[in-house]
DNA sequence: ATAGTTAATGACCGGCCGGTCAGCAAGGAT
DNA sequence: ATCCTTGCTGACCGGCCGGTCATTAACTAT
């Protein structure tokens, strides 16, 4: 009599469907991952997954937000509460938030949004809203921060945050690409964040 | 009697292909680009299509060797052949080339790579040999000759020539995502560029 | 116990798409 | 003209996969 055949877990579902989605995804792409494998590594049916999300692409949207948003979530509350100069927040928690996204779920999703993009244009408006501009904001304030202090200059790096986080993305794109190719990303974004403070400091 | 249904073009065949290939994955990506729509757009019946290229990853692999191989060549020539300082050649020649990629084919390209390479292992394989150990090699002769002219100094930037292209990937899948939301691009690359030439001038 | 609710199953369907092939017609040779 | 080669067509197939639904069985209330 023991264990019945299944239980009846409809709080947890959800989260459990978006996490097998993800690994499903990170190891085949969305497009060629079957709702079926999702299923499988949710250790559900795929009737029960349809259940829970309408669609394949709703479920894709799920994933996103469900890694992304926590992450700048971190970020901004980390620059919020943070009391060290603006120099000492780049060279620490900065840089270690960035040498984290490499290799993280983030690297996945990049990869996803890359891939997808065109065909969800209301997901790249979503991603940019909640990620994208969100993100550049908190980095404009720590240079802003810099520049009040008196610690940096005023240069055009306050306008283009974005030089800020290229080796980044492009960490993540090598680590996609080239896994087994030897690079040091975390020295690669270390280099680039010296070369930055060299050269806004007062 | 006029116009024959269909004239015989043997020679001309692979590259219209392979153009109308890289016109339609640019727009849809790789996996949701159906064959048939390939044939259309060359101008021909998918049967034909066949005939010129095994499988649908065969076509994929042509049009990534046909977009980007060209690229690299230019690069070296224009390399070799220049008799520019190293510094010159990097504010000109070699801004001009990276500020070209972002919205060139390569972009689609990169983006065709990222969305495909666990696919192909062996595609990442040739663009490794043939596009990035090449582009590396080249910027590092650069940087080299900068510092055996007493130009530069030797920096981190030597054994990361990666530091150099990381935004111009960036600019790249900007460019993808984000289309309409304004970034220039070009100005996000030559800040770069100065901001590294600062860094490592003697 | 019993009945009612609903989480969960899994067999099924329809259409889409990569790949094939029998035949056709354009060009060349004689 | 006539035949031969072969570039080219387009109808076709098979299987894969997103999505559905009738049914079942786990829980709840009484």
């Amino acid at each position: 009599m023991a264990e019945p055949r299944y239980r009846r877990r409809k709080e947890d579902r959800p989260d459990e469907i978006t996490a097998a989605a993800l690994s499903a995804f990170a190891e085949n792409g969305y497009a060629a991952t079957r709702v079926e494998e999702v299923a499988k590594r949710a250790g559900i049916s795929k009737g029960l997954l349809y259940l829970y999300f309408k669609t394949k692409e709703e479920l894709f949207k799920a994933v996103i937000r469900s890694v992304v948003i926590p992450r700048v979530d971190a970020l901004e509350l980390a620059l919020d509460q943070s009391t060290l100069s603006a120099e000492a927040f780049l060279r620490g928690p900065m840089l270690q938030f960035m040498q984290g996204i490499p290799g993280s779920p983030v690297g996945i999703v990049v990869r996803l949004m890359i891939a997808e993009a065109h065909r969800h244009p209301d997901l790249v408006d979503y991603y940019w809203q909640n990620v994208v501009s969100r993100g550049l904001a908190a980095l404009q304030r720590i240079l802003d921060r810099g520049v009040e202090n008196g610690e940096f200059r005023r240069t055009a790096v306050n306008e283009l945050p974005h030089l800020l986080i290229a080796p980044v993305i492009f960490s993540v794109i090598w680590k996609l690409l080239f896994e087994n190719r030897s690079l040091d990303t975390d020295r690669l974004i270390e280099c680039h964040i010296d070369m930055i403070l060299n050269d806004i400091k007062a």
